[in-house]
This record gives C-alpha cells, structure tokens and sequence, in this order.
RNA sequence: GCCGCGGUGGCUCAGUGGUAGAGCGCACCCUUGGUAAGGGUGAGGUCGAGGGUUCAAUUCCCUCUCGUGGCACCA
C-alpha cells in the first residue's frame, strides 16, 4: 500500500501502482470524466501513470488554468498528424506549447501558405472527433531511431540520437493500434484526442531554422493558438485585434509623429509633432540625471578606425558598423567613387563607451573623482540586418540616454543601487510598472578572470536583492566585457523589448589605459558601468506609444489643447483663448474653420486631443470655455482663466 | 541574412491580360451649424523598380527593392 496525500490534505491508501484515473474513479464517476491529467508532487503526469510510492497529488481537470497547456501540447500533435495526412511527404520535427497556443515546426520542400490551414483545421477536428486515446509506449533508443529513420524522418532520428543514453525514449501513439500516429515526446498528454475541443485557431506561418541554428536548414512553423472554449478563443482574437489598433507605427502614421523611408531605412524620420514628445522626454531625462549626479557630454559621430581597434569593436562587430573611408572622393561621376583603394577608415559609432573613455582619459583623474558619472544623448548607428528592423523598436540610428559610470571597485553596489533607482523612479513617472528584470551572465566567451566575473554578477544581484526587486537571469548571455541587467517592457502584441540597462565593464579601461590616481599614489584602473534608463528614446518613445494607445499624459502630448469654435462670431474669442493658452505654455491649435461643431469634435477626438475648448457666443459672453476632455462626452463649462490654469498645472512634466 | 506574405492617388483599400476605381483627406462654392462625419463641384495615380512572355502587362513569370509576420541577430 502506498500514501496519497491530496490537495485537502486528505491521505488515502491505496494498492502501489494506482493511476490517476483509478483514484478519480474511488472519489467520483463525475470527476473521473472530467480529470484529464495528475500532478504527482510537482511534475504534471499522464492519467494512465502507474504511481508506485506515496506521493501528494492533485487531479487537474479540464477547466483548470494548468490544462490549458496540456491542450496545447495536444493539439500540436493533432496538428501534425493532421499535417502529416495531408502532406505524407512532410517531416515532422518539434512541436511545443507556447504562450497562447502552440507550434510545430514541419520540413517539407514545399512551404505552407496560410491557404493550407482550412484543410489543416479540417482535418484536425476529424481526428479529435475520432478520440483516439493518447498511449505511451517505450521504446528502445536503437529501435526509436530506426523506426524513424525507416519513415524518413531524419530530424526526429537526430533527436533521438542526442537524447541522453539514461533517458527513456517515449513514444506517443494517438490513432488505432500498429497503424496509429505516432510522435517521439516526452508528455504527459491527456486521455484522449477530444479533450482539445475546438478552440483553436491556425494563425500564421513562419520561418525557423532547425534547432534554432541559422547553419541549419529552414523550417516551416505553423503557428496556431488554442483555449479550453469558444469564449476564451474569441476574447483572445479580439485583443489581438485591439492591440493592433495600437501598433506605434499606425498611430504613428495617424497622428502624424514620424515617418520611414526606404531611402533612409532603419532611421526615423521625426515630424513636428513627434519630435516634440521626443524633445519632451529628452528634456526630463536631462532634469533627472543631472539631480542625479551624472555631468553631460557630447562626442563625436565619425571617429577613427583606430578607436574601435583599442575598443575591439573593429575586431569582433565591424560587421555591424557603418565604416567610411577616410579618403576624398573623385569628382569624375562616370568612374568609381574612389581612385585609390582606400587604405584608412572611420566608422559611425554604435555606441558611445569609446568616446567617454576618451573624455575621462583628458587630464589626471583622482580617487576623488569617483564616481564620474557622464552622460550623453549618444546618436548611434548599427547596420542591423534588414530583417531585424521593426518600425521605432529597432532602428540602424538610435539615441541611447547613455551614460558611463567611471567608479571604484567599492562603489559598485552602490552606484548599481543608485542606477536602479533612478530607473524606478522614471519608470514611475512614465507610467510603466509591467516591466521585469534580466540578469545576464558571463558568457563562453569572455574576457577578465573568473574572480572579476564573480564580483560583477554579486555586484549586480547585492543591488537587485537589496532594492527587492525579483528577476530572472539567462546564464551566459552576458557581454563579453561583463554581465548585463536589463529592464524588459512589452510592446502592444507581448513582444519584449530591453530598455534600461546597466552593463558592468573591467574591459574597456585596461584596453584604453585609462586610469585614475589611488590614494596611494599608484594608478588604478576605474570600474565602468555603462548604462541607460530608456534605453533609447526612439524605442521607449514606440514602448509608449503602444502602452498608452497613444493617449500619452498631458505633459508628453504634442497638442494639448484645441480651441475650437463654434460659429464665425466667435472666432475672435477663440482667438484670444488660444493666445492665452500659448502664452502660458500650453501646446494649443486653433481650429475656427468653417465646419460644425460636431465635425471638429470628432477630428479632435480622433487625433487623441486630450482637451477640446470648445466656444460659441455664450461662452464668449461670459468669458468662459465649454471643456471636453478626450474619452468623456461630458462637457464642463469654465471659466476661461481658471480652465487655463487647471490645464497648466496638470500638463506639468512629474519631475 | 533566411522562410512566408505584401507594395494601386496624401491615407485606408477594391479591381482588371485591352494603360484604373471607392471612401477619407485636399482645393473651391453653398451652409453659421451647440459636442464623434451638412451638401455640391474639382484636382490628384509611370498601379515599388528592372527584365521576360504577349498584338497588348498594373494584372502572368523572373530578378531586385522596400515593407510585414516569424527565425537568426541585438556590443
């Protein structure tokens, strides 16, 4: 007899080698139908597995938040048997469950189309109507890889392969008998094909190299999404919908922000109205780092081959700068550019360390000095591949609020602690507070002792332990020069994007011979932490823009206010409103075209204008404004001084 | 860079092997209207670029380019 301890704490007795089923059934017929998995201690298992020891468990029943993954996973094995029917000559690979739904990824010479999915639906739902029961068999490593080998089905064959000799190899069957479809897995899966339902939805289709290897072949992933109802299906096409609409690059269009072009590609073009959120933003940054300590500079944009050689760039990601050659052209426009082969280059810089280091380099630094914190609106260009450019979230120029944190070894906790806070801080004021926490680590490859290393990654968890801020670490994905924390926000669709980051560097100083005098005497090299609040201002600008729907506070609008009115006669009065609106700072229009009221309501509103004075006679009479804010259709009639007032003081940036 | 999809007036998009259409916007006229589109008239397009097939290509094919969804990349 073994123990199993329930949720409730309840203990049964039972016969070793119970199922999760058999327990269901001793409890309830009506759960026994609607349990579809276990979990045994922690790891979520099959129904059918025998248990063989005392064990706490918990039925997980179809309705529950943790099936949601279990249908997914089984619907990716639907999908693929599904594919597999219909394109016998088509190999299947790996199949996941991911947030939302799932994937698999398939190799065929032919690719799918989207026009391929209804018949891939088609034949999806037959094979959940079929309730076939999931059955897990295992099988021997040997006969596993010959078994697919025989089908053709090399990739799976290759997974098997490097699957750890101890490791059981478990096969799924999921059709009648010898006959029935069968995938290499892991599971668990539930029951039967039927508990998928029918909630799913095939959504696009995509490229994927084999094992992620950009070596390796191209795959073909069919994306699809999958919920336990109709109604969580629907409630998730229609945000997705809703989240388009906030997409920064159509608002951005709408609202006539910023452009792009392909004779400028990667680069924004920033229009009036754009450029003053950007100024707006920049402006408050300014504010906040100088209450912060940090002195600012600006370096060069073109600097010499040789700087990048002492930095490493030139070395390791020249490939991703922009060089020019430091020749003059010719000016004969039927022959090459260059006469001579160039023989000496300038790169755009990607980043601004170099030149800080350079700065800090003028002159003797003492002790005394630290921390040195310098700071620069740093406009960088990288050659990113063309199919990495993604609108203001990932450009080839960007401004980094960057900054370089030139310190003592013993100052770095402290400093870190500091950066983090400021962060919060902003992030704050801006209105963020979804956003996690990315430690990255030492990577294969690096440079600096181990003992280095170990005191840069305490230094960054003392800080994020100390300011009780969780996050999650990805091992090896650090810089080769140190780790790396990130602040990660998403964009409107769940995207992730790094933002502020602090990158600690031992690096950088030794390579430039940068040093500062101790108090000894003897030359010491600085500690640099490179960091950035937003990152950059274009990214956290689309960030914004998709956060807030465009909506951005009062301070962040470029139109603040309208002033509209509502016949001829009163145009002169909305002239005045408006006058008296600019000459406090307000960022007003005036709109005394010949059009209804209700028209120019409407465009206002439409252009997300957060506060329409609307004025007729009877408010020019009394000296007051009819207020419609954006959002509400209820109208507050002010007195125009004080209306104007109250809008100032609301639209004051938080800092 | 790789795989899929796309590029038609300023914007959103329809359409066709016989050199193009709508709505919005724009200009002008009428209308002076009280909180989400008043009416009329008009201008505006080398149908992304190049090549091929064809009597004829915006339409079919190829190449390129840009965009887009992913993948890879992201110092």
């Amino acid at each position: 007899m073994i123990k199993i301890t329930l949720p409730d704490g309840a203990v049964r007795d039972y016969d070793a080698g119970v199922t999760g089923f058999d327990i269901a059934i001793s409890i309830s017929k009506s759960l026994a139908k609607a349990v579809i998995a276990i979990r045994i201690n922690d790891d979520v298992c099959d129904l059918s597995l025998p248990i063989e020891a005392d064990a706490s468990i918990a039925l997980i029943k179809r309705e529950d938040e943790e099936a949601l993954e279990l249908i997914r996973h089984d619907a990716a094995h639907v999908m693929a048997e599904a594919v597999q029917t219909l394109y016998p000559d088509c190999q299947v690979t790996i199949g996941p469950a991911i947030e939302n739904g799932f994937y698999y990824d398939f190799a065929r010479d032919e690719p799918f189309s989207t026009e391929d999915f209804p018949k891939i639906e088609k034949q999806m739902r037959k094979i959940i109507e079929r309730n076939s029961k999931f059955v897990r068999e295992v099988w021997t490593r040997d006969e596993a890889i010959k078994f697919f080998k025989d089908k053709g089905e090399t990739y799976k064959a290759e997974l098997i392969e490097d699957l750890p000799t101890s490791e059981d190899i478990s096969i799924y069957r999921q059709g009648e008998g010898e006959k029935g479809w069968l995938d290499l897995c892991r599971g668990p899966h539930m029951p039967s094909t039927k508990h998928v339902g029918q909630a799913f939805k095939l959504m696009k289709v995509a490229g994927a190299y084999w094992r992620g290897d950009s070596n390796n072949a191209m795959l073909t992933r069919i994306y699809a999404t999958a919920w336990r109802d109709q109604k969580e299906l629907d409630a998730h096409l229609k945000q997705l919908e809703e989240a388009e609409a906030r997409d920064h690059r159509k608002l951005g269009k709408e609202m006539d922000l910023f452009h792009f072009s392909n004779i400028a590609q990667g680069s924004c073009f920033w229009h009036p109205k754009g450029f003053t959120i950007y100024n707006q933003l920049e402006n408050y940054i300014r504010r906040r780092i100088q209450n912060d300590g940090y002195v600012e500079v600006k370096t060069p944009q073109l600097m010499d081959q040789k700087l990048w050689e002492t930095s490493g760039h030139w070395q390791k990601y020249r490939e991703d700068m922009f060089v020019v050659p430091d020749v003059v052209p010719s000016n004969n426009e039927n022959g090459p550019v260059f006469e001579t082969e160039p023989k000496d280059f300038m790169a755009l810089k990607p980043m601004n360390c170099p030149a800080h280091v350079e700065v800090f380099k003028q002159g003797i630094k003492s002790y005394k000095d630290l921390p040195l914190r310098m700071a620069e609106m740093g406009c960088c260009h990288r050659n990113e591949a063309h199919g990495a450019l993604h609108g203001l979230l990932r450009l080839r120029q960007f401004t980094q609020d960057d900054g370089h944190i030139f310190c003592r070894e013993d100052q770095i906790l402290e400093e870190a602690i500091r950066f983090c806070e400021l962060t919060q801080k902003i992030y704050k004021d801006l209105g963020f507070e979804d956003y996690y926490l990315m430690l990255e680590t030492r990577p294969e490859q690096r440079i600096g002792s181990d003992d280095l290393w170990d005191k840069a990654e305490k230094g960054l968890k003392d800080a994020m332990e100390h300011l009780n801020l969780p996050y999650k670490t990805a091992e090896g994905d650090g810089a080769f020069y140190g780790p790396k924390l990130g602040f990660i926000l998403k964009d409107a669709i769940g995207r992730e994007w790094g933002c502020a980051t602090l990158q600690l560097d031992f690096n950088l100083p030794r390579r430039f011979e940068a040093t500062y005098v101790e108090q000894d005497g003897s030359k010491k090299y600085p500690v640099m932490l490179h960091r950035a609040v937003l990152g950059t201002l274009e990214r956290f600008i689309g960030v914004m823009i998709e956060s807030y729907a465009g909506k951005l506070p009062l301070w962040l609008q470029p139109v603040q206010c309208v002033v509209a009115s509502i016949t001829g006669d009163a145009n002169t009065y909305a002239q005045s409103v408006y006058e008296d609106l600019l000459a406090q700072g307000i960022r007003a229009e005036l709109d005394v075209r010949n059009e209804k009221i209700n028209y120019k309501v409407r465009e206002h509103s439409v252009a997300k204008v957060p506060a329409l004075f609307v004025v007729g006679m009877r408010e020019a009479e009394e000296e007051k404004v009819a207020i419609r804010r954006l959002g509400s259709k209820d109208q507050n009639v002010v007195a125009t001084k004080q209306a104007i007032s109250d809008l100032v003081e609301e639209a004051k940036a938080p800092f």
